[in-house]
DNA sequence: GCCGTTTTCGGCCCGACTGTTTTCAGTCG
């Protein structure tokens, strides 16, 4: 899929040549949501441009498609040819610096001659920023500071680690005298697996000045350097280099706010360009009558002095727009807006659906705990079943077993099994898919276990069409029952397989073979978007934590988390069944 | 540049904060 990734990079950096040039900036509003939603593509662009369907695509018009399918032919863009040299190139590291945006690069640029960082921190050593138009002694401190920190700001930090300092900072917030209410907002309400940076919004007692809280807010102990402090907004970086926003409304408010603050952009767009239709107009302090709000006294950082139609409560203000109340982990304007007036949004699976966790080990292999001590730590979870699945042999790194070791370890858990009550115990195995897609065992040992999960763990560079055959070769093995951890990518870290997803999922559908959502970070593999297109595509996911120790059952919540955000269903999730319905769900595709 | 059941032209979400300014441009979310 690194071809939707170029291609995405392609048309972020055409609309950034744009800015610079201080082009019409709807021109590059157009190319960065193609961009975006390139990013987000569920499927390869050349597939689509192979059946003739670039032109359905919605945001993709006359000229982009051109565009793209000069890309795909000959592997280069004239168009951006010719945009790249019409700016010095540097310029485009230059606008990433916080603070720093088109503007003043092409200023720097035009007037001073800078066309990298290099030569700006120069120009900044030298004195030789002085006297352009707009650029004061703060603003050179600003782009200093900024400078230093873009390394760091580099990459989006983890969904765990952000959830950690996030919830302590919104448990401190909510302790200080004069708050009413408080909630993360942003992506990280969304769960994303990485984000940009912390919202938390905030609503204020009637009689309390928000400045108070504002000026206790960025005295944290974990704030490091403040960006920004008003009378309803405050911007901090924490120790750990990460940007946390504060927003405080009144109550009447809270509920456009979080809204507002929660996103996704695009989504929020859509909802404003909704109202706008209606005769409506949407903001942060309320959903507004245009005609009325026209007439309104407006004062920055103050509530307009008119009542809203809507924006206590987000229910409140979907309502009014016609629509049904979105879960924020679907906000992404994927079809959510279009589904919620229609009334047919999904009933998204819950933590409290989930009977049983597939995929976990033990002692035997790599785990920590016993499996006695899996099993009661499940069992204490609420679930009703757990699949026992050591590495195999392969895997001698993590302590793999051996055929003979393996069906030991299999009598040995049905033993646990029957001794504990109320939890039904599933002997299984965690086979390594081989580099040519063979399994790790002969079928004549997977057909004495009662659950297969099959998992790539080597080779993960594999180019997409023998990656793609491998897989597919482990689908067709009648005794798997789920695919783990299907592309074998680490955020931050390692790309995964290249799949043709498309294959893979109509297998997998076809077979009665499940994906796996592995819940574990940095893993949460399959991702949203691909699990959303499993899901269209008819197959069944697994939500599994590949738990190592008993503490690790707890990241359920974050596969859970990525199957709503793919809109999935309890029936979508074999996780769900009762270990009745699954044996019976398994022994089907034995045959 | 993209879009369209009022439109093939004319609109495109909306506000806070900062810095450098006396009324606003730039940046950000």
């Amino acid at each position: 899929m690194s071809l939707n990734s170029d291609l995405s990079n392609l048309f972020a950096n055409l609309a950034a040549i744009m800015d610079i040039r201080g082009e019409n900036p709807f021109k590059s509003v157009s190319f960065s949501k193609i961009s975006r939603l390139l990013a987000d593509l569920p499927f390869d662009i050349k597939t689509a441009f192979d059946k003739g369907e670039l032109e359905d695509i919605e945001g993709i018009g006359e000229h982009s498609r051109k565009i793209i399918t000069e890309y795909i032919t000959t592997g280069h863009s004239s168009d951006y040819d010719e945009a790249i040299t019409s700016i010095p190139p540097g310029l485009l590291e230059v606008i990433k610096i916080p603070g720093t945006g088109p503007k003043t690069a092409a200023l720097l640029w035009k007037q001073r001659g800078i066309t990298s960082i290099e030569d700006l921190v120069k120009a900044i050593d030298e004195g030789k920023l002085e006297g352009l138009k707009g650029i004061g002694e703060k603003k050179i401190e600003q782009i200093k500071s900024g400078i230093a920190m873009r390394s760091q700001a580099a990459q989006r930090m983890g969904i765990v680690h952000a959830l950690e300092i996030g919830q302590s900072l919104l448990e401190r917030l909510r302790k200080v005298p004069g708050v009413k209410q408080a909630e993360i907002a942003g992506s990280l309400r969304r769960w994303k697996e990485t984000v940009g940076d912390v919202d938390l919004i905030c609503c204020v007692e009637p009689k309390k000045d928000p400045a108070e809280i504002s000026a206790a807010f960025v005295k944290f102990p974990e704030v490091e350097k403040i960006q920004g402090q008003g009378k309803t907004k405050a911007s901090v970086i924490t120790a750990g280099g990460l940007q946390v926003d504060l927003r405080m409304v009144p109550i009447e408010s809270f509920g456009a706010a979080l809204m507002y603050f929660t996103g996704s952009k695009d989504h929020n767009v859509r909802l404003r360009g909704l109202a706008q239709d209606k005769g409506y107009t949407l903001n942060e302090w309320g959903l507004y009558d245009v005609k009325v709000y026209d007439r309104a006294k407006k004062k920055t950082a103050e509530a307009p002095d008119v009542a809203p139609l809507a924006g206590k409560s987000e229910n409140e203000v979907y309502h009014k727009l016609g629509l049904a109340y979105i879960e924020p982990e679907i906000r992404e304007n994927r079809g959510e807006i279009e589904a919620a007036a229609a009334k047919k949004l999904p009933h998204l699976v819950t933590l409290a659906d989930i009977h049983g966790d597939l995929h976990s080990h033990t002692t035997a292999s790599d785990g920590h705990n016993t499996i006695e001590e899996m099993a009661e730590a499940a069992k204490a979870l609420g679930y009703t079943m757990l699949a026992i699945t050591d590495h195999s042999k392969s895997q001698a790194i993590a302590n793999g077993l051996t055929a003979a070791r393996l069906l030991k370890h299999v009598e040995q858990i049905h033993k646990v099994g029957a001794k504990i009550k109320g939890i039904t115990l599933l002997a299984g195995c965690e086979v390594d898919i081989l580099i040519d897609g063979r399994l790790d065992f002969e079928d004549d040992v997977l057909k004495e276990l009662d659950w297969i999960v099959a998992s790539p763990h080597v080779s993960l560079r594999q180019a997409s069409d023998v990656a793609t055959i491998r897989l597919l070769r482990a689908i067709d093995n009648r005794y798997v029952n789920v695919i783990g951890h299907p592309t074998g990518r680490l955020i931050n870290k390692r790309e995964g397989l290249p799949l043709d997803f498309a294959k893979i999922f109509k297998a997998a559908a076809a077979s009665g073979t499940a994906l796996e959502i592995n819940a574990g970070y940095p893993r949460l593999d399959l991702n949203d978007v691909n699990a959303h297109a499993a899901i269209d595509a008819g197959c069944m996911l697994s939500i599994n934590t590949d738990a190592h120790s008993t503490g690790e059952f707890d990241s359920m919540i974050l596969g859970i988390s990525v199957a709503r955000r793919a809109w999935a269903e309890k029936k979508n999730i074999i996780n769900c069944m009762t270990a009745k319905q699954l044996v019976e769900w398994a022994a089907k595709k034995r045959g």
